[in-house]
DNA sequence: AGCACGCCGACT
DNA sequence: GTCGGCGTGCTC
């Protein structure tokens, strides 16, 4: 009956993005099917080429002689099941893109190659052997033999590359390890990390009330079939990570898979290990570092049914579990959930789609919720659960905020206030050590009063001007522009300056201030080379230096139990970023670098440091008030319509030449012009130019998302009629950082 | 995307 | 006369 396959090729070029009629020829009736991966013949020279069937039909929708036939099965590729059809074709309605795009999103790679040998570690003595010789390597101040053996006293066999990658253990010193006898190495085939069978059974550690609670209420409701959307608050160390085990552990009772997602390079070996010890080998760990062919492995495992978890970044959220119970996202609010290749999906938005798909409950995670969950939490669409107790000890550090307007009066001109300074001296005299931090996103520089903190903001958009040339400064959203002005409109002071500094410069005045002392530095420059990101956390953690300088990048990371001080230089970078998410982002970095002070036994001390002493994120932060900072950006979110209160979506226009792409824009902005929409631009991009092109950005407002997804169909139709040689259109809807 | 067809300039 | 430039259009 089923005689014509409508087929959808896999090239990504939006010209093809539709489907093509084919004839299955007799043979291939029972084994193709809706979502079969086949191979057709296409073009001119009948060229073979893979494509998926998206539907079956009985009648030809053109002329029998200019259909042929499809050529048979491609049994190299993956074929999806109904529901991951439908959820691409969520994605691509949702999100823009074509529908092969949103198809490779979902599908695995099928490549079985590749598969490496593995090399385990692990002790030939005993652990009281290994426990002298710690001590001993300690004595010695042998950092890297230490922490080998520290690792293998935890668990009896460590990855080779475990140790000279997150580690840092060079090869040579296992080497010396290997030849003085106290450890082995074997090697592991197969894509299974091979030291599951030896990872010894760990005490469990006593649940909290709390985490009782959270645990059984969920996954007894999606056991019973009543699945619900779930944001856990809590702060690090409150047992998050505990709380997911459970859940999965209870779902995997009940025969229910379970997808675990971290934001990228979060995995750190002891989530992994807590996962292992309770899983075994039925947990399927995806990361980059991975082969198509190991990939492969995974996902082949998690559709046979062996397997109870995965464990991975945002493209684990597609891995085809046969009952799939639950997804869990933690660290929801980190930007890396967000794609920043078409189909530029987020993950929390999938994941939910996905769970309502397949009944399954999604369970957000998070010391700093996003604002989409929180608003989430306020619409009654999520259920909002708080781990409140910090279970690992260490106290919150007492916070101090300077206001660097009074510094500049009272005549410091460095970068550290007088409270910073004496509390850098302290931490040298008292041998601990502490964190510099300088928030260097948002590199173009928003313009500000020194003496005032007065800043500039689009009397249209509310966000801040950035300073382009000497003297304008534009709007990233609309393009308002205006001239900068010689002294401040509010106080009238001359020093008006657009913001910069870097993390070099910082590290000379800390060694100007403190002679003596011993600095290591962590940016862009420092990290270039696969590695150095552990390696610089590693010698800090070693106290070879007092103070570590950094941007973002040091606020993540693992605990350093003798820092006591962190000095968040200029809390304002984040804040003034030109776009809507600048409070957000500030709020999240700066309560993650005030936890970072203070997790050993001796109190942490926060310094920060900002031109605008009243930002609602920045005394929030301050007091660690999640719920009194959501409060108040809800109310600028909600006045300006913006995410997560109304939705946006922005078009990218990138051509050759400046006129074209600005004549682009502007036909997309009349095409995309309609009822209920608010078109804001188009506007040069907040990088207007880059290899050689020209960039500009339209920003269509609506508090229905639905009519953004109908004014991206309106543009798209009217791309076809545009001449769009050497001109690339990208969606972006609710985007997270910007162009 | 890739490939053919097609209509203009300098070459064995 | 013909080889080759890439602009234009189509692919079930």
């Amino acid at each position: 009956m089923a005689l014509y396959a409508d087929v959808i090729i896999d090239l990504s070029s939006f010209r093809l993005d539709r489907c093509f009629q084919y004839r299955v020829p007799d043979e291939y009736r029972d084994s193709i099917e809706e979502g079969s991966a086949v191979t057709v013949p296409f073009g001119k020279g009948d060229r073979r080429i893979r494509g998926y069937v998206l539907s079956l039909t009985d009648t030809p929708a053109l002329e029998e002689s200019r259909i042929k036939d499809i050529s048979g099965p491609d049994t190299d590729a993956v074929s999806p099941d109904d529901i991951l059809i439908r959820l691409a074709g969520w994605i691509r309605r949702n999100y823009g893109g074509t529908m092969i795009q949103a198809l490779r999103t979902v599908l695995p790679v099928k490549a079985r190659s590749g598969v490496r040998v593995r090399k385990l570690v692990s002790l030939r003595v005993s652990q009281e052997e290994c426990k002298e010789k710690l001590s001993e390597c300690e004595k010695k101040n042998w950092h890297g033999k230490a922490r080998a053996l520290s690792a293998l006293l935890e668990n009896p066999s460590v990855p080779y590359e475990m140790l000279t990658g997150k580690l840092h253990v060079s090869s040579n010193t296992i080497q010396s390890l290997k030849r003085s006898g106290i450890v082995e190495v074997s090697e592991k085939t197969g894509s299974d990390p091979g030291f599951l069978d030896r990872v010894g059974e760990k005490e469990r550690p006593a649940l909290s009330p709390e985490q009782e609670e959270i645990i059984s209420g969920i996954s007894d409701a999606t056991v019973s079939g009543e699945p619900g959307r779930y944001l856990i608050h809590g702060i690090t160390g409150s047992g998050k990570t505990e709380v997911y085990l459970g859940i999965a552990e209870n779902l995997d009772r009940a025969g229910l898979q379970t997808i675990m997602l971290i934001p990228e390079i979060a995995l750190t070996f002891q989530t992994l290990i807590r996962f292992y010890r309770r899983f075994g080998d039925r947990v399927i760990v995806l990361n980059s570092s991975m082969t198509p062919g190991e990939r492969f492995a995974g996902m082949e495992k998690a559709r046979s049914g062996d397997a109870a978890v995965v464990i991975g970044p945002r493209s684990a959220l597609f891995t085809p579990f046969p009952k799939l119970g639950a997804v869990i996202i933690d660290e929801e609010h980190e930007t890396s959930y967000k794609s920043q290749s078409p189909p530029r999906y987020h993950t929390r938005e999938t994941a939910a789609e996905l769970c309502r798909m397949r009944g399954a409950s999604l369970v957000l995670g998070s010391a700093t919720p996003s604002m989409e969950a929180g608003y989430g939490v306020e619409k009654g669409e999520y259920r909002y659960l708080s781990l409140k107790r910090r279970l690992t000890g260490g106290t919150l550090p007492d916070v101090t905020v300077a206001d660097m307007r009074e510094e500049l009066k009272n005549g410091n001109y460095s970068p550290f206030s007088k409270v910073l300074q004496e509390r850098m001296r302290t931490v040298l005299e008292r041998n601990e050590q502490g964190m510099l931090f300088l928030n260097r996103r948002g590199v173009a520089g928003f313009v500000s009063c020194r003496a005032c903190g007065y800043v500039y903001k689009c009397p249209h958009c509310d966000v801040s001007l950035t300073q382009h040339g000497e003297k304008t400064m534009r709007c990233h959203y609309c393009g308002h522009s205006e001239m900068k002005p010689d002294r401040c409109p509010k106080c009238g002071s001359k020093y008006l300056m657009g913001f910069k500094a870097g993390t070099e410069s910082i590290e000379k005045k800390v060694r100007e201030f403190l002679p003596g002392c011993t600095t290591i530095r962590m940016d862009g420059d420092t990290t270039s080379r696969k590695g150095d990101y552990e390696r610089i956390l590693q010698k800090f953690a070693d106290h070879e230096a007092d103070f570590l300088i950094g941007t973002q990048m040091i606020v993540k990371g693992h605990d350093f139990p003798d820092v006591t001080l962190m000095g968040i230089l200029a809390a304002d970078m984040s804040l003034y970023t030109g776009d809507f998410r600048g409070g957000e982002r500030t709020f999240d970095l700066l309560t993650q670098a005030a936890g970072r002070a203070g997790r050993g036994k001796n109190p942490g001390s926060v310094v920060i440091q900002t031109y605008s002493p009243d930002n609602y994120a920045i005394m929030n932060a301050a007091s660690q008030d999640y719920s009194g900072f959501y409060e108040e950006e809800i109310k600028y979110r909600s006045l300006m319509s913006y995410p997560p209160v109304g939705h946006m979506l922005a078009v990218l226009v990138v051509s050759g030449s400046r006129e074209r792409s600005g004549e682009i824009s502007k036909e997309l902005a009349a095409a995309a012009a309609g009822d209920g929409i608010n078109i804001v631009g188009p506007a040069p991009a907040g990088i207007s130019y880059i290899n050689d092109r020209f960039r500009y950005t339209l920003y269509i407002k609506s508090p229905d998302y639905r009519k953004l997804t109908e004014a991206r169909d309106r543009c798209e139709s009217r791309s076809f009629g545009l001449d769009l040689r050497d001109t690339e259109i990208q969606y972006d809807f609710d985007p997270v950082g910007g162009w």
